[in-house]
DNA sequence: ACCTTCATTCAAAACGTTCTGAACACAGGG
DNA sequence: CCCTGTGTTCAGAACGTTTTGAATGAAGGT
């Protein structure tokens, strides 16, 4: 293969890796990912071992992994036995997949935490000193800071998630928040 | 101290520990933030070592990196020789601190590796066979998608850190993106 | 100048995470 | 049925990261 392709082929598989970890993946799924994505036709476990240097088991669990983040598919390949692999292209399909299962439920699980935290104090107040008294003040504008912070997340996250059509990147003009 | 109030400080320290794992830090430097949030007073470095249960070196390491990161900051307390922090107790600064130290310069490299990409590619095009040829059209395809990925980032990135007034997360109703 | 108090640094240890490779399981074909 | 090709699992190894604790450095007080 051309020089060119080859080198344009590893840097983009290193910078997927690393966006990988950015979003803390392991490194190993963002090659892998990449690894499929620039492959026009679907790769077996034996060619992604193969590119990548890597053991049968680490391409099997990873591959695992990446499926079940919406990353990619398996593909059938007629007369072959092998499991195939595709990259799922559309970033936007990705993007969502990973937000509304994970980050989603942080921030709910968050949000959760704070009321809990709030609806604790309260209900303690009457047995507080005066000197805990000042403190409970202090806990509930400072928790009330952070839940506002949290819905924001919320708000974003959900906001991101229900837009459909936003598959075409080129086409967002502007975000506007007000 | 009231049971009610120690068991919110250590859940949302707790949380804070987490969120900041998630972010990419370590997790004690987001259980120091959160002990300082939830301090009506400046804590010195003993102070931290004591309430948190770890060594000195430490606190010493991460109240640095959350000097750095905008989280934290050393205040003095007159007749005081100890140095002492608070927490930022502004989130939406934090924020911005760290997407425009750390996030915004992912993106930027990012961006000029897929560009480095396409440009190779092209200045190696009349060079390729017909089999490359495919090959090349494909690549350039998909590298302009995850240009158009990454510009997209690029601009909500700006559009957020552009967003001065934003300190009031309440006031935020709504994003559109459109 | 010395002593004390505090902060920083860094090498070694502890820890967690990821990878490997061999063992296992499974499916189809002969 | 057994054999072969393939995928999965998992214990141990390798690796990276974080913590510790002791040594070092800095600064104030006497």
């Amino acid at each position: 293969m051309h020089e060119a392709l080859r080198a344009v082929n590893e840097s983009t598989v290193a910078g997927l890796g690393r966006l990988a970890r950015f979003f803390g993946f392991s490194e190993v799924m963002g090659r892998l990912y990449g690894t499929l994505l620039l492959s026009p036709e679907p790769l077996s476990l034996d060619d992604l071992m193969e590119q990548l240097q890597i053991s049968k088991g680490s391409v099997s669990m990873n591959m695992r992994a990446l499926e079940r983040w919406g990353m990619a598919r398996e593909v059938w390949v007629r007369g072959e036995r092998r499991k195939f692999y595709e990259a799922e292209p559309d970033m936007w399909q990705v993007i969502r997949s990973v937000l509304s299962g994970r980050e989603r439920r942080e921030v709910q699980t968050a949000l959760e935490v704070l009321s809990d935290s709030i609806r604790k104090l309260h209900s303690a107040e009457t047995e507080l000193t005066a000197e805990e008294q000042a403190l409970f003040h202090f806990y509930v504008e400072r928790i009330d800071d952070l839940q506002a912070f949290f819905r924001f997340a919320q708000l974003a996250l959900e906001t991101v998630l229900g837009s459909e059509e936003m598959v075409d990147f080129e086409a967002v003009t502007k975000i506007e928040i007000g």
